[in-house]
Parts: structure tokens; C-alpha cells; sequence
DNA sequence: CCCACATATACTCCAATTGAGTATAAGCGG
DNA sequence: CCGCTTATACTCAATTGGAGTATATGTGGG
């Protein structure tokens, strides 16, 4: 049972603790993740689907779990991230399936448990790492983004198969429950769109087999599927490895919360920024538009910028005011956040 | 290298997942918190401080993490829990000393790392378990209920300590962002008491030197102490086995924050209440008091509860009208809390 | 039986916040 | 200089939220 390098390995039931982070920026007033495909020749049969970057912790090396993942950040991306902040522990059993080699196939028979974490990266963030690359969430949840109204797909495709799942329930109060749950996740009649909800969402999706993963795990509802080919084909927004996208609609959910009551936008934004930068920053990751003149009003009242004096006519008509983030006010966790004004309906 | 039984131990270097719960209840308006004291003769020279129930994750046992966590909540402590909520992962070398032997010396080596959960019991629950007790809050934070106005403790012992910690950091830069910190943690000058910072507030004085664990760990400020025994005894509030005081610190702030945006609070309610018992209920976890009248008014709006038709003169005066939680509302996480109103200072 | 007492519940008031506009300012390209 | 575009300023009504007063309904003592 002795191993080469004990570090590295895990005995057999043993543990791998996986760092995995979801490094986020706005790009053009698009939310985008940084995404890494895997080697080639590796899960080949499940598309060569794209991943977080990833490591596994080593104890012997990182003090801290923090520092574990900044670590791999750099090494496997070039990016400086300044936030960032724990998401989740996820240990479940057969989540984590197809990314068995860590680095070879180290990690065979262990049990891996994966550690989210959320990073945030101004736009000016380039990454010249070999295999890494910007992608947008759309990718992955094009349920997400209601800016321009309600996605077609929801109608169209989301909620048509959801209904079926819920009807194939084994007994009536299960199908209802199941109902009751699509209904608060979609916010059918009556019940509002919580932009939150995003991990909720996808978990319905997952057990309900409309994500490519849960036919890789072999779980969620499978009946209503001729062959693994049609449920992928069939499947909604692209997969990702392991439990990756489950760890990303936690990331996504937790920004959009924490938007809310943590000034956590700016560290989103260049330096000098607009109001209505600032404004498309927050609605790219919140997912809704806002009431253009309240949001001024809002941030300026909150005092957690200051005008630089200068002036950008970048925008077309008027010249806007540069503005910049207060890091002085205090250790950051301090202050509110931005309080997001939610607009009546859309 | 190869152990006897390997689901259980660790290779050297190896991990261990320790699982513990926080298991909050509210007995007679006092928040408490399930204790547990370790066998006869464990870690003696620590004066046998409680620790939380506490177990190691068994990959082959359990699916997920929260099975096992009710698992061993179920063998350690006869408490029937209804909600469960994971908290955080705790990695940090050097804070999880002194508990090495789980169950005998099996983790010699290993990296121990903690996740740590939230349970909520009602206040009916009783425990029979042998060394299981509901000890209030108040012994190990005495610094955190403001219900009578600010404790005495903090104005006494915590301020004058932590300023003379302040300055004697290395330079006069990092003397000022200490000064920041505690302003920000306890509300000083201007600065509004945030109760939600109870995991930055105990931080804080762990490496302050004025948390006993801290002098155990090998770790924060010693400078100011002539001993170990005198800094144990100048220490503030009780120490918890491992870092199982930051574990509850983080339940509590996470609690507190949690019941403005969640209907958590009928969790810890028997089953007819009075709307003043939830009131205190409320009161007990946050900390601080409320305006009675708008409370009301609150519960009522929110639509949560219904009233049962029925009084109770327990109360003394004019009866109580009893309600009861509608638990029929939707699958728990759609509604929304009862938004805490904060009074105006104290 | 009535009265003091205690708590529960109802209602009022005012200030602050918030949603949603309209009006005005200041650049650019012709 | 005009029309277009976006920025910024200001207005208004509705809602919320903090704080208080008034009234209801029980208990126990004389």
C-alpha cells in the first residue's frame, strides 16, 4: 500500500482534496469564466469538455487552502486575481466521476472532494496559459441571462421537459412536489425570477436529466431518453468535467448575492470607470437591467466611489464623469454593497 | 505504511475530514449550543474544554457529507435535526492541534481539515447522551449579546487589550490598520456594530493573543504575557477543543445573517408559538433587541405563520394568540425571511 | 365585584427610501 | 448651427420603516 509520493497520492479509500476555482470577469458587459480544456486524448468520450482550473491540495506544501489555490491559479493560468473566497465543500459520491487523472492516474480508488472557490479578476486580465481560456456563461447556463427578457430557451425547451419529468414522478405527491420545485425555480405563475437560484436551478436540470452530466454520472431521470447519444444531444447548456459547472452555478449564485450587501462589484472594474460601466457590470452578473438614473443615485449616495475630475467620451454622446473605487474606507468587509434596486417585473 | 484499517486512519501526510456540527437551539430565550466534553484524560493539560460533536468523514460509509454528519449527530447526541447546513471548510495548519487523537491516535500525521455544519434543533430536543450538554453561547463569545446594551466586557477588557495590541505592531502603518480592524469588528467611533462579524471579531482576538486556543496553537500575539498560565488566564471567554470556537463563531455569524433573508427561525420554534416568543427567539440569535409593535407588523406581512385560533395565558397579562409556521409555503427556500428591522443604536 | 397590573394587539404619525418618470446638459458629426 | 446621443439633474408619488400612543383582555388582590 506504500506509495511513491504520499503527498500526492492517496491510499485506496482514501481522500483527495480537489481546489477548484471559478475566476470571473466582465468582458465587453459580458460575464465570463475562465475555463481550461483538458489534454488532449483525456475524457475523450465526453467532448473534450471544458474545466475549471483545478489542483489538488497538498498538505505538505500549502498552509492554507487559500494559499493552495492561489498557487495553481498562477501556475496554471498568469492571472492576478486579488479576491478570493471559499464557495462550497462538495464530497458527494459519484459527482466527481471523469476526472480521475489529477496528474496521471494518481488518484485512482479515492475519494475526491472538491473545494470551490470564487476569484475575481478586473477586465484587464489577459491569460496567455496554453490551455486556459475566457468563456462566457452563456456557455454553460443560457437560462441565465434575462437582460433581454425571459431566454427563449425557457419556454421553449426548459420548461416542456421539466413538466414531462415532473408527470413521470413514481407517485402524485412527487410529481407534485417535483412541480412545485420548477415553479420556484423558474418563477412560473406568479412566483418571481430569483437570479440567485442559479445552483438550484441546475440541480433540478441535473436529476431531471437535462444536463450532459448526469448521463456521464450515470444518475438524474434517464427514461425519457432513447439512447446516451439523444440525451446529450438533448441535453441544455454545454457540460463541463467533474462537477465543474455545479461548482460554477454556486459561484454565480454567490456573486449574485453577495453583489448585494458586499462591494464586490469593483473588484470587477478597471481603474477609472463609468457609472454606466459600473451599471452593465452589475447587470451582466446579476442577469436583469436597472433603472439607469436610480443606479446613480444609489451609488452615489453610498459614497463608495469619488470622481476623478476627468471625463471619457468613449460613450458617443455627453462625456461621462471617471469615477473610482474608495479602497480606503476601511478593511473592505465593512461597507454595504451596492443594494441592488430590483425593477418591477420585465 | 499500510494501516489496519485504512477507511479510518490516514498516511502520513495523508487528510483527514473531520466533520463537526454546530448544533444551535434557543432554550428559555438563551441561544445555546450542543457541547460535548472529551473522555477522561484527553488533551488534560487544556483544562478539558467541550468541543463540538465531531466526526471523521468515512469515504466508504457515507455518500455525502451531510449523511455523515447526521449520522454521527444521531450516534453522539440522541438529536433528531431537521435543517442542516454546511458552513465552511477549515484547512489551516496549525489550528487543529490538539484533538489528534479522533478515536485513539489514528491521525498522527494527517493533515486535519474541518467542515464544519450548522444544525438547528427546536427547543424541545433533549440529549441523553453521556457527555453531551447545552451549554449557552454566552461561555464561549461573552462579548456578543448586546440585548442588554453593550456588555461590560468589551468596553472593560477587549478594547484596552486589543489597543495595546495595536501598538505594538512592527510599524506604524500596520499599528493603524490594526486600530481599523478592531473599530470595524466592535463598532467603535461611528462605526455600527455589526453583529454578523462574529467570525472577525474572534479572529481578531485570537491573534490578539486574548483567545486561550491562540496560546495553545503555538500562535498570535504572546508579547503581553508573562506565562502561558497568564495568558490562559487573562484569556477571554471559554476555549473549545481544536478550532471548534471558530467553527461556532462562524455558525453564529452565519445564522445571524441567514434569518434576515431565510425563514430559519421556525426551526428553533416548538410547534404553537406566540409571536413573542418568536420575537425573542430572534432577539436571542441576533443579539439585540426589537421594536415590538414592528416585529409584529413584520410577521404579519410576511404571511409566514397563521394563527391557530387558539391563546395561552402563560404570558401573564391580555393572552397570547398562538400561530403556527406554514410550512406548506413552497420547499423552504423560496420565501424570504423576516428582514430584521435594526433600531437605532442602544 | 371591581381595580390595579401586565401583557397583547391595534392604530397613527412622520421621515426616509425607492420606483419611475421628465427635464436639462454637453459632447459629436454633419 | 442642427439633430442625435448619452450624461446628469431634478421631481413626484407610493411604499417602507422606525417609533410612539391607544385600546383590549386576561390575572390576582382586596
Amino acid at each position: 500500500m506504500a506509495r511513491a509520493h504520499p503527498s500526492k497520492s492517496a491510499a485506496d479509500n482514501g481522500i483527495v482534496i480537489g481546489l477548484s476555482a471559478v475566476i470571473a470577469a466582465v468582458i465587453d458587459g459580458e460575464p465570463h469564466v475562465l475555463s481550461v480544456r483538458p489534454p488532449e486524448g483525456h475524457s475523450a468520450r465526453f467532448g473534450r469538455a471544458f474545466g475549471l482550473p483545478f489542483g489538488p491540495f497538498d498538505p505538505t506544501a500549502h498552509r492554507t487552502f487559500e494559499i493552495g489555490v492561489r498557487a495553481f491559479i498562477k501556475a496554471q493560468t498568469d492571472i492576478q486575481t486579488g479576491y478570493v473566497e471559499q464557495l462550497y465543500t462538495f464530497g458527494d459520491r459519484g459527482r466527481e466521476a471523469p476526472i480521475a487523472a489529477l496528474d496521471g492516474a494518481a488518484a485512482q480508488g479515492a475519494r475526491i472532494v472538491s473545494v470551490g472557490y470564487l476569484a475575481l479578476a478586473p477586465v484587464a486580465a489577459e491569460t496567455t496559459a496554453p490551455r486556459a481560456a475566457w468563456r462566457p456563461w452563456r456557455a454553460y447556463f443560457p437560462w441565465e441571462d434575462w437582460r433581454d427578457g425571459a431566454p427563449d430557451i425557457i419556454a421553449a425547451r426548459i420548461i416542456p421537459a421539466l413538466q414531462k419529468w415532473a408527470a413521470r414522478a413514481s407517485t402524485p405527491v412527487r410529481a407534485a412536489a417535483r412541480k412545485a420545485r420548477i415553479k420556484q425555480c423558474f418563477g412560473l405563475d406568479g412566483a418571481t425570477w430569483d437570479e440567485e437560484k442559479v445552483l438550484e436551478r441546475y440541480e433540478l436540470m441535473y436529476e431531471a436529466g437535462l444536463a450532459a452530466e448526469s448521463w456521464r454520472d450515470q444518475r438524474g431521470d434517464r427514461d425519457a431518453y432513447n439512447s446516451a447519444e439523444d440525451a446529450i444531444a438533448r441535453s441544455l447548456g454545454e457540460p463541463m468535467v467533474s462537477d465543474h459547472r455545479r461548482i460554477l452555478a454556486t459561484a454565480i449564485g454567490r456573486l449574485r448575492g453577495k453583489l448585494k450587501y458586499r462591494p464586490v462589484v469593483f473588484e470587477l472594474m478597471p481603474d477609472p470607470f463609468t457609472l454606466l460601466d459600473l451599471q452593465h457590470t452589475v447587470e451582466a452578473i446579476s442577469g436583469f437591467t436597472l433603472h439607469k438614473q436610480n443606479f446613480r443615485r444609489l451609488v452615489e449616495k453610498s459614497e463608495l466611489t469619488e470622481p476623478t475630475g476627468q471625463t471619457t467620451s468613449k460613450s458617443g454622446g455627453r462625456p461621462a464623469a471617471l469615477f473610482r473605487y474608495r479602497r480606503d474606507l476601511v478593511s473592505d468587509s465593512a461597507v454595504s454593497g451596492l443594494a441592488i434596486p430590483r425593477p418591477k417585473l420585465k
